[in-house]
Parts: C-alpha cells; structure tokens; sequence
RNA sequence: GCGCCCGUAGCUCAGCUUGGAUAGAGCGUCGGACUUCUAAUCCGGAUGUCGCAGGUUCGAGUCCUGCCGGGCGCGCCA
C-alpha cells in the first residue's frame, strides 16, 4: 500500500551508497522490521554491501558501518518519521499519522473490493469438483472442492478473469459397474429425496464392486459367478461404447440422480460452476484427437495386438525415465482418462481462450498431468507451459484410505449435517437470545466455515487424517475463532450508531492499534501472493493472524468509552470489513452474531 | 530400479518458492482474567539435535548434494 513511498527511500538510500562508492545488489528487499509496538520496515542490504566489497576486514564489522553511514544520510521521505541503523540492518519507521489514515481511510472507502487487485488481462480456468457420478461425495471430494473455490476466488479477486469448471467422471467400467448391478438386481427402483437417492446409488455401487472382486478362498462357484458378473459388465461398458440405446438410457437416468445431488452439495459449498465438462463428452473428440496425433507421429498404434500410446521421455530425448509413457486408446479402441484430458485441454483453449489452466486434483495424478502437459507441449500448444495441477495430499480415515468401492467413506452430508449440529448445541448454550431462523443461518455459517477451515488450513501438499474433533474445532485456530473476530467488530459498530466520516490516528497510537492497522495493511500483498502461487493457505494463515491481533486489539483497547473513539470506531470497522474479505476468499461467511 | 511429495515442541501444523534480527501457532498441560464493546475470547508459565551428514554464503529451518525414515505413483483403472 506505500509502494512509492518505499520506492522514495530505495533511491535515497541507493544514492547514498554511490555516494560512498559502495556496492550493492540490484534488488534492495524491505522487510517488516521484527520489534512489537513499532511499524516499519528494514533491509539487511549493508550486509550484502560489505560481502560484495571483498575487503579482508570482518564483514560482519563493516555491515554496521555502512549501515549507520547509509541511515545518516538517507534523506528522510515523505511518510517516514525515522531511519536509523540497528546493528546491521537500516530501518526504516514509518510516520503512523498518516498510514494509520491513509489504510481505514482506504478500507472503508473500497468495503468489500479493498485488496482487490488491478486488471491482470488474462484469463484463469479453474478446474476442480470432479467426482464421479454412481458414487458419493465424501469428505475427500470437499477437500478438493473448497480448494478449487477459494482458489477461484483468489485468483478472481487477485485481477484475473476466471472461468470455474467442473469434469464429473459420467462414465469409465467404475460408472458401468453401478448401472448394471442396478439394472441386474434394483430394475426400475427410485428412492425419495436427492441425497437420500445419490446415497443408495453409492451403496449399489459398493456392492456391485463386492460381487466383481475376487476374494481369498472363494470357492469355484463363486469364482465363476464373479467372472460372469465381470464379463456382465465389460459387456455393458462395451454396449454403452456403441451408443446402445437401453444401455443409454439407463446410464443417463442414474447419472442424472448423482448430479442432482452433486448440485446441491455445490451449492452449499458456495461454488457457481461456470461451465460443466463431462467426461462422456469427451470421449468421441478424444477419439479423433488420438487420431491427429497418430499421423503427427507423437503416437504409436499397435491395434489390434496393442494399444495406442505416446513414449514421452524418447520424445523428449531424455536418457532418464520421468514421463514414461502414457496410454491413450486399450487395444479395443475405447478411451483412457488420458485420452480424454488431451481432449477436455483442447477444448479449454480453443473454445474458452484459456491463457492458465488449472487443474485441482488429488496427488496420485501428479505423474498422469506431467504426462497430458508434455503431450499437449509436444502437440504444439505453448498454454501447456501454464497448465498447472494443483495436487493435494488425500484425506485418510485413522484406519487408512477411503474408498467408494470398498465403502469406507465418510460422506460430506454427514459431516456438514453434524457441525450444524455441534454449533446449535453451543449456541443453546452461549446465546439462547438468538430466534430460530437465525440460529439456522448461523449453525450453516460457522458449522461449515469451521469445516471449510479445517481443509483450507493444511498445506495441500500434505494428507489430512479424518477426525471429527479436529475437522469441526470450534476453538483456537479455526474458522470460528476468525468469525467470533468478525461478529465482536460488528457488535462493537452496532453500538457505536455509525462510522464517523473521517477521524484522525494523529496521537500516540497503542500497540494493539498498531498491530491492527499494520495487519490490515498487509492484505493486499496476502490476495496477490496467494493468487500468484495458488495457495490458498496463505489467506487462511493471514485470516486468522488477523483475527489474533483484533481479539488481542479487543481486549486492551477501549473503542466506545475513550477518547480515541472516533479514529477508533473507523479501525473496527475496517478491521471487520478486512476479516469479512478474507473469510469471503477462505469460501467461509462472516456472520454478524453467533 | 525410476519419479514426485512429506519429515519443525508430547500431538496437529505454520514458516521454506523471495536466505537476514530471539524458530511461531493451535491442541494438551499448569496458573490467572467475565456486574465492563458477546469468555467460540484474552494474559502468563513449561517444552525444540528444525530427520542425519556434507556443501554454498557475511549469514541456512529456508538454497544445493548425498543418506535415513514415511507416503504415493510408474502401458490398456480414474
């Protein structure tokens, strides 16, 4: 937010190092200085002035030298009340009279759009939710959809147009399974209800992968009436390829029961899904793709005997096996998800101008996105070299990894329908004033931001273990904690009747004031970077650094009863305004009571 | 065998991409603060070979190399 006055003092101190004939590197970085109670920021520049000079003396010794030379006689600018050298480093304090103003006055002029970031004049495809339909949507696939959300969110909110797609998996032998145990053994069967409906297809599912597997010591009957269901189904998948009308029709009726409920899972997610691409969809273009690059001679034939595939690494020419090759077409000619992601990419930059493209998928893809990038670099398009796969770790039960076919999953409905649960027996206790229908809107509020938290929170890299407790802590570090920030600034405002028009923060500000304004101030770098490395994380660490420094503001700095009242109303409202930005992008709602 | 990821306090994790001032949180634990702007809060105490070993650097939790431990992946599942 003082960008030119920061660039003021790096001329005046890179004028005062030619000055003296000392060098310097080309870059002079500024930091937050470390010391609580105080604003400014420093650069430890002297030391690598000392190091670059190449004297024999210590060059710890010199680094203070020049940095006191430097502070004497950097000429002070404008904004600034002081710059003095502290052992090696030169900082600078800012004058808070004028940046304390200068960060609510901004705040509470731009509300909700503070910390939005200027045009970038590129376009961003998020892709993300890709669950497969006959399955249902478990606590693994919010993980990934809160991601993509608040993802699309930031990079929206950074200054880049941003499309956010969805690519249901409609279709594969997993799909064809379900649909023919439910046209072998629940013919014509419909339950009540979205969720209650996708949650039986899901059983059907786990069953139907019961009776196609093999277990240890079945019998010869046994054996052979798995290897007829198997054949069963391979027989429907290989119906379904030919656009077998019956097949169809039963296959688009189930998928239609899934979606339905994916829906209404996205809606309570708060993600508004641009565009829907399905996999079915892709399947005829990645036909005709594979095609193209058979006669580009990027891939190899071997049909009927084998199958199609593209050897990348020889491609590339690199002595080291890193990409391996990547099967497009099963010697049946039907498709593999390789094939059909060439297709979807294609589709994404050619029909929707795609200039990044991101993909937000769990880990054990990573090697088959390397792999659908370098074929697209290979194939021509210069957007691979923006394509980007989010991966992250997957969410595990205490006994090991979830699995819609072996029907271990915790389902999302039943995690969000508990935290609702879990915030209304605490509101019964805490705040029995609040009506019924705001209890309601609260419950859904702080149930599911305190979920939405708990899977933003973690670094995607890493794998999250399930455990109610910790996904739904409603204390310390969670989205709760950072909504209690938001609801106690409004509580504050309620009273206060108004924000006054302007105040002045032309007094000797306590340190608790301090931290929140320098706090506040840092929000539109956390939008920036956040958005450049797709990283949500960061604009959860900072919610929730946020919301630290205001409950500690909170408690030791009187706003209503003070003589500071007005400067001090307009830094609470600021201060709410910037706690309800950052929950916006985290896809968490600020409530106003809780 | 090859590739990718992880290893920081008793537990769960930030910090690493951009090297910089005493390595931070939460949970748990011990002790304090509610007739006060909502205690889903705050304040204080205790706890660290930052996996190990080298290297680069004025300076390494952060960069490089090797190793150890764990996870995931590697031609017709997605």
């Amino acid at each position: 937010m003082f960008d030119s006055e920061i660039l003021e003092l790096t001329a005046s101190l890179r004028e005062a190092l030619d000055r003296a004939d000392i060098p310097y590197p080309e870059q002079i970085q500024w930091n937050p200085t470390p010391f609580r109670g105080r604003w400014g920021i420093g650069t430890a520049v002297a030391f690598q002035a000392a190091a670059l000079e190449k004297t024999a003396g210590d060059v710890q010794e010199r680094a203070r030298e020049i940095a006191s030379m430097a502070a004497r006689e950097i000429a002070l600018p404008s904004g600034f009340e002081l710059v003095q050298a502290e052992k090696a480093y030169i900082n600078a304090y800012f004058d808070t009279a004028i940046y304390a103003t200068r960060v609510v006055d901004t705040v509470l002029q731009q509300k909700e759009n503070f910390g939005r970031g200027a045009p970038k004049g590129e376009r961003v495809m998020v892709e993300y939710a890709q669950p497969n339909t006959h399955h249902s949507f478990h606590i693994g696939h919010a993980r990934n959809t809160v991601l993509g959300e608040s993802l699309a969110r930031l990079v929206e909110f950074a200054g880049f147009e941003t499309v956010r797609a969805s690519y249901p998996g409609d279709i594969g032998l997993g799909v064809i399974t379900c649909v023919w145990a439910y046209k072998k053994f629940h013919d014509g069967q419909e339950p009540e209800g979205v969720h209650e409906r996708g949650q039986w297809l899901a059983k059907i599912y786990y069953e139907a992968n019961q009776l196609v597997t093999a277990r240890e010591g079945e019998t010869d009957e046994e054996r052979q009436l798995r290897e007829q269901y198997d054949a069963e189904r391979r027989e429907m998948f290989r119906l379904w390829d030919r656009g077998d009308p019956e097949v169809r029709e039963l296959w688009r009726r189930t998928r239609e029961w899934s979606l339905a409920e994916l829906y209404d899972i996205l809606e309570m997610l708060g993600a508004e899904i641009d565009v829907f691409f399905f996999e079915s969809d892709m399947d005829e273009p990645a036909k005709e793709i594979v095609e193209e690059l058979i006669s580009l001679g990027i891939a190899e034939d071997e049909r009927p005997e084998g199958t199609v595939f593209v050897k990348i690494d020889e491609k590339l020419n690199l002595d080291r096996e890193k990409y391996r090759t990547s099967v497009l077409l099963r010697q049946d000619g039907t498709t593999l998800y390789s094939a059909k992601d060439l297709a979807l990419a294609k589709r994404k930059f050619d029909s929707y101008d795609v200039d990044r493209s991101i993909y937000v998928v769990d880990v054990r893809q990573s090697l088959h996105f390397d792999q659908v990038f370098k074929i697209l670099e290979l194939w021509g398009f210069e957007q691979a070299a923006k394509s980007h796969h989010l991966s992250y770790g997957f969410v595990t039960l205490p006994g090991g990894m979830m699995s819609s076919r072996m029907g271990n999953v915790v389902l999302y409905m039943d995690v969000a329908t508990e935290a609702q649960r879990r915030v209304l027996d605490i509101i019964a206790e805490k705040n029995p004033s609040l009506s019924e229908e705001e209890r309601r809107v609260v419950a859904r509020q702080v149930g599911l931001g305190a979920l939405n938290y708990a899977l933003i929170s973690v670094d995607n890299t890493k794998e999250i273990v399930f455990d109610w407790d910790k996904a739904l802590s409603f204390e310390g570090r969670s989205a709760p904690y950072i909504q209690n920030a938001h609801v106690r600034a409004n509580s504050i405002l309620k009273k206060s009747e108004g924000v006054p028009d302007a105040a002045s923060f032309d007094y000797e500000l306590l340190e608790m004031e301090l931290e929140l304004i320098e706090r506040i101030s840092q929000f539109p770098d956390v939008v920036q970077r956040a958005a450049n490395e797709y990283k949500p994380l960061n604009m959860s660490n900072y919610a929730y650094e946020l919301a630290k420094t205001f409950h500690g503001f909170y408690h030791t700095v009187p706003v209503l009863r003070s003589d500071r009242r007005e400067a001090r109303i307009r830094l609470t409202a600021a201060a709410k305004q910037t706690l309800a930005n950052s929950l916006r992008l985290l896809d968490i709602e600020p409530p106003d009571r809780m």
